[in-house]
Order: C-alpha cells, then structure tokens, then sequence
DNA sequence: AGAAAAACTGAAAACGTTTTCAGTTTCTTA
DNA sequence: TAAGAAACTGAAAACGTTTTCAGTTTTTCT
C-alpha cells in the first residue's frame, strides 16, 4: 500500500496525494477531498522511510542522556518523551557512559539517524565553540549546568537551573539554623558532573559566613549513584563525626545519606541535618522526609522540547531559560546541638 | 557524505562498500580493508533512511510501557534501551496511561514508523487472538503478569516471573514467621494492573494456612503510584489495626507503607512485617531496609530483546522465559508480637 | 473577448541505500 | 595447462516519498 495506489485509486497523480499529505495550499478543495476518502478507505499510512530519505531529515530528535540511572534525570525523560510526542514526533535516547561525551555521541547519532534536533540530558555541559560546530543540528541543554571558563551560556539554548545560586540557598538554610560544621556530599567531579558549580556555591556560602572550607568535611562519592553515595558516606562517618549538617548535592545521594547516619547510629535531623537538590518522588517518603529544594522536573523537559521545536520550525535563535527550585519542608533540618561525638 | 563518496574515496564501487557495510561475505580482505580505512578517515555513517526504505523495514523496535513511572519499569526500560543499542538496533518508546490499550497504541506505532518488533512492557496482557493478529510484527511481553482466563502464553513470546507463585511464596514468608492476619496492599486492579494473579498468590497462601481471607485486610490503591499507595495505607490506618504484617504487590508501594505506618506510630517491623516484590535500587535505603523478593532487572530486559531479535532474524517460534525472583532480606521481618492495638 | 494572472496538476528527478544479476577474475583439478 | 568452479566485483533497478519545473486549466481584468 504505497501513494501509487492511493494515486490510481482516486485517479489523480501521486503528487497530489503526496500534497494532501503535507498540507499544501495548492489543491482543490474537491480533489483534496476525494484523496482524503480514499486514504481513508485503503487505510494508507506513509512510509516514513521514504519521506524522511526525501526530505533528508527525520521528523525525531535525540535525547543523550548521561547518568540516566538517576531518578531525577528518569523523570525529566519521561517528561520530554511524552512532550515529543505530542508535537508528533518521535524521540530516540542514547544513554552515555563517563567514558563517552556528548558531543560526539550526538553527532553520531545526528549523523546515522538523521536527527532533526538533539536535546542533552543529565551532566555537565562544557564543550568549546568548535566542538559544538560538530553538530550539525539544534540542540537543548536541558542539564544541570555548565561549568566555569567553559562556552558561555549565550552560546546555546538551555533550561536549567542556577545551580551556584540554589546550592548557596541551601548552604544558606543550613547556617541560618546555626550550623557551622556542614559536610558536602559529592559526585566526584571528574566525570563532568554537576558537582563542581554545586559545590563553589558551598564554599561561597560558608565564606559569606567567614567559616573556613574544612576539607574533611568533603565527602566525594565515586559517582551518582545511590550505591556510591553510600559508600562514601559511611566511610566519612568512620573517620569524622565532628559536622552538625549535611548537604548533599541530589536526593539520591541524600537518601544515601539518611540511610547511612541511621546505621551509624545518628540522627536526623537531631544529630545531623540534611538538605538537598532535586525533588524526586521518592524523597517525599524516607524518614523523616527530605528536605529537598525541588526542581520543577515535568516543566523542565516540556520547556526543553518546547524550545527545540521552537528553534527548529520558526528559525529562532538561542534561547536560555533558568528556572527555579521550590523548598519543599520535610523533616531533616534542626538546629545543631551540641555534638554527641567530638574528634 | 554518502556511500557515493566513500566509493570514489577508495575506488571500488558502491556496491562493495554496501557489501562491507553489511558483512557480505564475497568481499576480499584486502579491499575490505581498504574500504574500512576510507570510511573511518571520512568519518562516513550511513544513512538510516535510505538503508530502511531500501530494506523496507527499520532496524528499529518499539516499547510501549504502561506506567512508567513506576521505578522498577523504568529500570527494566533501560536495559531494554541498552540491550537494543547494542544490537545496533534503535528504540522508539511509547508510554501509555490507564485509557490507552498497548494492541491498539503499539499497531499505529508500528504501521507509521515500520518498525520491526514490539516489546510491551508494565502492565497485563489479555487481549484475544484476534486483537494480537492485527499486530502485523513479532513481539515479546517483558510485562508482569497476564490474567486468569485470557490468552494463553504460548500464544507469544514473553519474559516474566511467576506472579501468582512469587506472591505466594512472599505470603508464606511471613505466615511461616507465624503471622495470620496479614494485609495485602494491591494497586486498583481496574486498570489492567498485575494485581490480580498476586492477589490470588495471596489468597491460596493464606487458605494453605487454614487462614480465611478478611476482606478489611485488603489494602487497595488507586493506582501503583507511590503517591496513591501512601494515601491507600494512610486511609487504612485510621480505620484498621488489627494486623501484623503487611505484604506489598511492588516496592514503590512497600516504601509508602513503610512511612505511612512510621507515620501512625507503628514501627516496622515490630509492630508490623513488610514485604514486597521488585527489588528497585532504593528500596535498599529505606528504614529498615525492605525486605523484597528481588527481579532481576537488567536480566528481563536484555532477555526481551534477546528472544525479540532472534525471532526477528532467526524466524524463531514464540519464546516464554520464566525468570526466578531472589529474595534481599532487609530489615522488615519479624515475627508477630501481641498487638499494640486491638479493635 | 482576449490577455495576463492565478490556481492547480503531473512527469520526472532526486534522496542514499540494498539487492539482483551478469560479468570478471582467481583458484582447483584432472 | 585448460576448463570448470569459486570468489569476487559492479551496473542498474528497486524502495516510496518530496520537490522542481513545466505545463494546463481557470479566473480576473480591461
């Protein structure tokens, strides 16, 4: 069942049909009409294979997706998949390793798919101006950031959030409750994560209230990964217990942390408190319930693809887009007491 | 960049280059060779579209995924992902919600994109013959459960655990701790849930027992959503308190319970047992640590691609792989004390 | 009524592969 | 060493669309 049989069938040119098809102005109303029915009746759907070859392009876009083990990142892909589809196209995801980056994942990808547009998912999105040229296609940086000296922001279209600014607010409620001793939890930065904008706004908001970075307090995790957080916290807590407060970088890491404390036989919050980044749904029932700054996750995607089709059939320029967290109140802050543990 | 310029580039013609591509066999090695130089120094990737319509299918299969927000879906989702990537295979996803039926959603997916193979994940598959038919590519079913009285599994191919014998043996965990009055916390099996053959596990496991089933123990969400199980719990709880243990249909819903019962007073697992199915990476963090009978996720994913491909380019029958839960003991277990509350 | 403009239509050439079939080499074997 | 078989190679036809360009109608205007 090809346009040459809908063509014979309703007795005009494949041309036509193929106009129908794509809405052009240039057919009468009648013979629109009569090609139309007959679609209907031979339950004809094209080919796409041959329309895309044709036009040289896809109507789906790539969605490369680092570290998408992460409930939050799960969450936003969910999020874009369903936006995608809407606007009647059609989604693959490539997930990335921190072995590979993204740029060249996507190129490739743009290249044997033939993408229309790509979005970048997850990680830290910190590629030269050549780099970026690789790509041949608009793209999204819908990610937790971008990291210092690296490409201006300007230089390519993005939803995001501030993420010195929210982990400075989150370090900021911590010492507004009278901590001083706050731990960082970590991915370890040397996988492009998002830990090192997170972590500047750390030492900037200690700094803001002249307590000096102790670099024990560090706790760097070998990665994302709720497992790895694990570890690393409870090997913090073997060696240190000289903090009144934690601040992790992702509620999964947090939701480590909880976990962690409680088995070394610590408190939350009335040993340690603890905030975090994110806002998954599953933060919302540990105990206590995270306190968490949430980030506006079904938004994020929608924006992420609405910008990219936007981009890609008005011809629009770079378009930024910073969005904010929410403090969603859960019950893992206290003011510090005295330490039960001193070094 | 085409085929057409790595002809040229390496002086054989399009045909040889093809031939490499696809590992003919009559190629010799030494153009071979030469052939693979040119397409890695011009950095050549062919181009899908033109390979699909030549073909006249894709090299690309579709998922579609009832709930898939549900964690342990959305972990099977990625190694589904990873095992189709692999393959050198792409993936297009679908995911559908309580009114969208996976035949009908999946047999569009399939005539606009031509894909090659379906994959249904999450949810129940009881659709007749007749409905399957109009599915005019192979499939496999990485879903929980069919239900009683509908297709027969032999009539397709699937991955899966026994939903009935795995609920049984999760209620006999805790009557052989000596408990009798044991709730069951079910999503609504209204929208075509996994409910049911484990409710059943549940029942036949409690009859073995002597134990007659006590309808106010039924504890039944509107939805698997970790949201709707707090509140189905929750509501429980102020009605009802005689009982000891509590054993959950999915994780996600055993972590609700675990706060909702934290929440009323009521400490796990002293005051109540927990136990569930699924073993999604956070359920090793909650407090205490919930005891689960564990799938083997990437396993069940990898598997359905695995069985899908080989009766895609195999011309293989129909598959069923039964794979076998493992149980994580955590902390949720205990036997039956007297109970705090009585009615 | 005739000419110019507008509206519509179709033939044919792309798009970049795979595959068929007919050839050309190179190897075996008697 | 000749002949037949095996191994390899390439020209050309498909795959099903979109698009360009050259018509052909129909409308509009004087």
């Amino acid at each position: 069942m090809t346009i040459k049989d809908v063509a014979e069938y309703s007795g005009v040119s494949i041309t036509t049909i193929s106009r129908v098809l794509n809405n052009h102005p240039d057919v009468r109303e009648e013979v629109r009409a009569k090609v139309l029915k007959a679609i209907e009746e031979l339950h004809y759907v094209p080919n796409s294979s041959a329309r895309d070859l044709s036009k040289t392009q896809t109507d789906t876009i790539g969605v490369v997706v680092r570290g998408a083990g992460n409930p939050f990142l799960n969450s936003v892909l969910r999020s874009i998949e369903t936006a995608v589809r809407k606007a009647n196209y059609s989604m693959v995801m490539c997930q990335i390793g921190s072995s590979e980056d993204e740029i060249s994942e996507g190129a490739s990808l743009v290249r044997s798919k033939r993408l229309k547009g790509l979005i970048f998912l997850g990680g830290r999105f910190d590629y030269t101006p050549e780099q970026i040229a690789t790509l041949s296609v608009p793209f999204v940086c819908c990610t937790y950031t971008n990291s210092f000296g690296s490409l201006n922001r300007k230089a390519y279209s993005s939803v995001y959030i501030d993420d010195y600014a929210e982990a400075f607010r989150s370090v900021k409620t911590l010492t507004n409750l009278g901590h001083k001793k706050i731990a960082v939890l970590l991915g370890t930065t040397c996988d492009r994560s998002i830990s090192e904008l997170r972590f500047k706004g750390y030492c900037d908001a200690l700094e803001s209230e002249g307590i000096s970075l102790d670099k024990n307090l560090i706790i760097e995790a070998k990665s994302f990964h709720i497992d790895d957080a694990f570890k690393a916290v409870e090997n913090f807590l073997k060696k240190n217990k000289d903090f009144t407060a934690i601040f992790s970088i992702a509620d999964a890491m947090g939701i480590a942390a909880i976990k962690a404390l409680y088995n070394a036989g610590l408190k939350v919050p009335e040993d340690c408190s603890l905030i975090s980044i994110d806002g998954i749904e599953v933060s919302k029932y540990t105990i206590p319930t995270l306190t968490t700054f949430v980030q506006p996750i079904e938004k994020m995607g929608r924006y992420a693809v609405e910008i990219l089709l936007d981009v890609l059939n008005n011809n629009r320029g770079n378009c930024q887009l910073k969005v904010e967290t929410l403090l969603r109140e859960g019950g893992t802050l206290a003011k510090p007491k005295n330490l039960i543990f001193t070094p």
